[in-house]
DNA sequence: AATTAATGTTAGTAAGCACTTACAAACGCT
DNA sequence: AGCGTTTGTAAGTGCTTACTAACATTAATT
């Protein structure tokens, strides 16, 4: 074959997040990962001293900034409505993206918490503020009644959240016979009327 | 001692209860659950024959099935937005109670995926369809405008589940602010006017 | 051609894991 | 007193784990 592989590191922290995020990290073995790596498991070592700091390397490696303030912008000139649907679809969007560093940190952070918990957080932190300016900024222009910004901004994403988490990473299926856009839709329908004038 | 405590089988599956929650399963072992338990470790055993029924056994034996529809008739002569209140606290307050189990359910999903699933969609889909019927029994009286009432189950309880998670299972305080019932009035406010006429 | 760096192979370590066997001690019941 | 049940102690099974040491191989660079 032609070599188009990867440079051995990045494969080894790009199987690691796969099977990390499949099986846990007590689940996922050095063994395992350094086999589907496609590499001796003397190797993994030489380049990660241990199977811990290779997991922090991988949740390093994989933080994902949130992208949602590149798109405040384009929904500037929306309407209400129809700028929350477009916010709730790239962040359904950006989580699906993300999955399975998602599901590493939805299992797995309890094992590492003040890591994990960090990333968490700097992540909500930046949404909330950057979704509490948009209310902040659509209320002076008259179109909102008077509601807690910060509270509506984890009610919106929090409820998009649990959505993802429990379709896509538990895997139940309680809503089937709803796609993502209708939920969306019916979602943000809600959210919309409770919050304007 | 007076002897005040439980049979064998109880305090195991307590402590199962306990650790399981805490380390996961892979996490919690046999010599420490015994020990904790206060008995040998071939007690456990003699028991409960493999790990893996012990942590079946701790499944069922701490399902909590809703006491969601227990308290549908006291809540059914309030006004709306006191009702939907009173059953989002009575929702976290029950959660709470199973704080342990939800966490096992929160991060072994992907361990025992058919079991768990199973239980969290009994619970969920006896919550949604309880939940549902009540919109259905409101708007009867003329108070809600038209929405799918199951969308909007699954939000309303959706949106507190997340909270709950968030702050009681993850630890993640990012509402350290506000206490739970300002977070249920907030989150309450904005779906009662999002609902009703 | 010689050197160097990255990797593979093989064989191992020590520890921890779920789980077992054999036997002794304590207990209630008749 | 005798008997059955439950428990504890002690020792050990075979397996897997994270991780290492010694040496051979490959490939690019000088």
């Amino acid at each position: 074959m032609s070599d188009g592989q990867l440079p051995t590191r990045e494969r080894i922290l790009e199987t690691s997040l796969r099977l990390f995020s499949e099986k846990g990290y007590l689940g996922a073995t050095t063994k395992e990962i350094s086999a589907e790596s496609g590499v001796a498991e003397v190797t993994l070592f030489r380049h990660f001293p241990s199977k811990e700091s290779l997991f922090q390397e991988v949740l390093s490696a994989y933080t994902f900034l949130p992208t949602l303030k590149g798109i405040m912008p384009s929904v500037e000139v929306m309407p209400y409505e129809k700028a929350l649907a477009e916010i709730a679809r790239r962040f359904i969007e950006t989580l699906k993206l993300r999955r399975d560093l998602i599901k590493i940190m939805h299992s797995e952070c309890h094992l590492y918490p003040e890591k994990i918990k960090s990333i968490q957080h700097s992540f909500l932190a930046e949404m909330l503020s950057i979704l509490a300016d948009f209310f902040a900024s659509r209320r002076k222009k008259g179109n909102l009644r008077n509601f807690d910004e910060f509270l509506a901004a984890r009610l919106f994403l929090g409820m998009f959240y649990q959505y993802f988490i429990t379709s896509e990473v538990v895997g139940l299926k309680i809503l089937a016979n709803y796609d993502d856009d209708s939920v969306i839709e019916g979602y943000v329908n809600i959210f919309s009327r409770g919050t304007r004038k």
